[in-house]
DNA sequence: GTGATTTGACCGGT
DNA sequence: ACCGGTCAAATCAC
């Protein structure tokens, strides 16, 4: 049920993550021993947007193999690469075959005092088109949809399911990649590191590395089955454990605070970004309380969090 | 009136 | 045939 990829081009593509990562944790190792010291600002940016870089091409490949080429690396720093979301078509990739969409799990748990419309904020409004029973499933399954579809021809769909053994936990499964215009505000769709909002910048500079580090070595194991690391010196942040699963390539990662896309600004892959947590607009409001979901509501599930203020 | 949600029906894959 | 996913009419909320 994997790859549609012969074997000969995911071997290819492969390669190509793995160095891509590579450079990237090099890159982030740089930092790393940086934020000890007293590097400047700007250097330290640097190499944050190099190592966004390397995982934007590794996210392009893996999402659209074949269009590394096409991936602009000056979509990290400012612009979003789809803003010009009209006339390429990036549609036509993504519409091509409803497997092919990137497909990622993401599983929030509510914590105490936090609502759950709050927690499961991801930063982008959905509009639910659907609720059914599963199988052996005790709680049924919402199933959402970019608000923006009709208007904008977003594809991105998400499917949120309380877990069975532990109410408190709701596992979201998002498919596609946002094509709309809250993906430059909203920036990523994978779901990336909130920090508190009383860290320092240094701490927070090397938690993001941390994180993301992170999450592109196991993505590097997978590959190569050896390797594990351990940036591990993060204090505890866990009043929201997530895992992200990317489910196509069987990859997990737990971070260790609640996930937000508010942050990144720019491009849908990014992992990091820059600040702009400007709150996008939700048009909804919902009170449905027959619903296992509570009020959850899936416009507005994780803003309680904030995001990564500087 | 407009837009979001609910829910039973329908469709396609296995 | 079964089940998950989507559609679309009815309903609700603002």
């Amino acid at each position: 049920m994997e790859r549609k990829a012969d074997g000969g081009e995911w071997e290819k593509m492969k390669k190509e993550i793995s160095e891509i990562m590579t450079e990237g944790r090099d890159y982030a190792h740089q930092l790393k021993s940086q934020l000890g010291s007293a590097s400047s600002q700007e250097s330290r940016e640097h190499l944050a947007k190099k190592i966004l870089e390397s995982y934007h091409k590794s996210l392009t490949i893996m999402n659209h193999p074949g269009e590394l080429d096409q991936v602009s690396p000056h979509s990290l720093g400012g612009g979003s690469p789809k803003s010009d979301d009209s006339d390429q078509e990036p549609h036509q990739i993504i519409k091509s075959s409803k497997k092919s969409m990137p497909r990622w799990t993401q599983k929030v748990r509510i914590s105490p005092g936090v609502g759950i419309d709050r927690t499961l904020d991801d930063g982008f409004s959905w509009r639910k088109y659907g609720q059914k029973d599963i199988l052996g499933a005790k709680f049924p399954r919402g199933y959402y949809r970019c608000t923006y579809r009709k208007s904008q021809g977003c594809e991105a769909t998400k499917q949120v399911q309380r877990s069975d053994e532990n109410p408190m936990l709701f596992e979201i499964i998002y498919r596609g990649i946002h094509s709309c215009s809250q993906a430059a505000n909203a920036g990523s769709p994978i779901p990336v590191q909130v920090l508190e909002p009383n860290k320092t910048q240094e701490h927070k500079d090397l938690e993001i590395v941390k994180e993301s580090v992170d999450i592109g070595y196991r993505y590097h194991n997978y590959n190569h089955q050896t390797l594990d690391y351990p940036l591990s010196s993060t204090p505890n942040l866990e009043s929201n454990n997530v895992m992200l699963q990317l489910r196509d390539q069987n990859i997990d990662f737990f971070g260790s605070t609640s996930f937000s896309s508010d942050l990144g600004a720019n491009v849908n892959y990014d992992f990091l970004a820059s600040h702009d947590v400007g709150s996008v607009s939700h048009s909804t409001s919902n009170s449905p309380s027959e619903s296992p979901f509570e009020s959850y509501d899936p416009n507005n599930p994780f803003g309680g969090f904030g995001g990564f203020y500087s």
